[in-house]
DNA sequence: TGTACATCAGTGAACGCGCGTTCACTGATGTAC
DNA sequence: TGTACATCAGTGAACGCGCGTTCACTGATGTAC
C-alpha cells in the first residue's frame, strides 16, 4: 500500500535512525537488513525503496551519524568539556549513541568507497569544528593538533570497549583523559 | 588420513598464522572457515580437528598476534622507535602483518568472553613493555602514560586507514607523530 | 468539489549463496607385542 | 627387527540457517480532468 510523502519521508528517518544505533551497537555486518528495517516497524522491502541497497544506507547512516555529531562538537563549550564528555563511562558504555569513528572506526577501512567517502567528510567536519576551540600553539597547526586530539579520544573508547576487565577499562579513559587534560 | 605429530603441529601453527593475517586484513567476520583452513592448504574440516570452532581459533589467533607484537616491544630501542614504526605508512599499509588492536579494536567488544578475555591481556602485555621503555615524570604513573599513548597510536592508525584521501591519512599520521614526539 | 486513474512506498514469497558445524570415513602414524 | 592393530588428523558430503536482493503485487495517495 502506497502511504503518504510526509510518512515516507518519517519512515525514512525512522530507519536512519534505527541504523546509526544498530550499527554502532552490533557493527555493520552485525546487522543484517530485516533487523534494520524491522525496528523501523517496517519490512526488509522498504530499505530497497528507500535506499536501494544495505551498502547505500550505511552510507547514509555514517553521514547521518556524523551530522549528529558535528552539531553536538559545535555546541561544546571547551576543548575540556569536549574531552571530559568523551572520555566518559557513560559514552563507553552507550556505543550506539557515541562517536561512530569509536564504534566502527577498524572496519571503516574494509568497507565500500561510497562508506569510505562519507566517513573522511565526516572526520573532516569534526577536525574543523574541534580545531576551533583549540588554542594556537606556537607554529604548530591548530587542525593537527586536533587530528592528534581525535586519534587518542577514538583509541581510548576503542580500548576502553574491548577489555573485559571494568577497573582496567576505567584506568584506560583515565588516563588518556588526564594526559589530554595536562596538554591544555 | 593420519598425520605425524610433528606435521600436525606445522599445520596448526600454519592455520594459525594465516589466520592472523587474514583476521587483521578482513575483519573477524570477514573470513570464513573454508579460507582460514584453504590458506593454510587444509579443508575446513581441519580446523574443527585443531581449534573446536571458529570463535577457539579467534581466541588464540589474537593470543598469537599478541605474543609477536610483545617480543617485538620488547626489542624496541626507545619510545621515539616505537612511535615513528607505529605511525608509519607501511603498518597503515599492512594490516595484515600490523598492529591487532587498531585492526580489528573497534569490533573486538561485540566478541565472546574468550576472545575478550585474551584481548584484555594482550593490551596489559603491551602496557607492560611501553611502559618500560617511557621515563618517570612526576608522580604520574608510567603505566598510564603507556595507556595513553597506546590509544592514541591506536586511534590514529584506525583513522588513518578508514579516511579514503592519502594526503589526509598522512596527515593524521603525522600529526599524531608529532604531538607524541613533541611530549617526551 | 467530485470522479477516474496513475503512482509508488511498502509487502511477502522466493532466489541463490556462503556461513559455521556435524559426521562417517580414510589411511598413514605410532604403539604393543 | 617385524607384524598386527589402534589412533586420530584431515577429508568431503551434507545440514540448517540467515544473509542481501528480486519481483509481482497491493492499495492508499496524489493528480488530472
Amino acid at each position: 500500500m502506497k502511504v503518504s510523502r510526509e510518512k515516507a519521508a518519517e519512515n525514512r528517518e525512522r530507519i536512519l535512525d534505527e541504523a546509526a544505533r544498530l550499527f554502532r551497537e552490533r557493527g555493520l555486518s552485525g546487522v543484517g537488513v530485516d533487523a534494520l528495517t524491522g525496528a523501523a516497524g517496517l519490512t526488509h522491502g522498504s530499505l530497497y525503496s528507500q535506499f536501494g541497497s544495505k551498502d547505500c544506507l550505511m552510507a547514509e547512516a555514517v553521514s547521518h551519524v556524523f551530522a549528529h555529531a558535528a552539531s553536538r562538537a559545535a555546541g561544546a563549550q571547551s576543548i575540556a568539556d569536549v574531552v571530559s564528555r568523551y572520555l566518559s563511562a557513560e559514552h563507553r558504555d552507550y556505543p550506539g549513541r557515541g562517536c561512530i569513528m569509536a564504534s566502527l572506526g577498524s572496519d571503516i577501512s574494509r568497507q565500500s568507497p561510497a562508506v569510505r567517502q562519507t566517513f573522511t567528510q565526516g572526520v573532516r567536519s569534526i577536525m574543523a569544528r574541534l580545531s576551533a576551540l583549540l588554542p594556537t600553539r606556537g607554529d604548530r597547526l591548530r587542525e593537527d593538533d586536533a587530528l592528534a586530539l581525535i586519534a587518542t579520544m577514538v583509541g581510548a573508547i576503542v580500548l576502553a570497549r574491548a577489555v573485559d576487565d571494568p577497573e582496567f577499562s576505567d584506568r584506560i579513559l583515565s588516563a588518556s583523559r588526564t594526559g589530554l587534560l595536562d596538554d591544555l
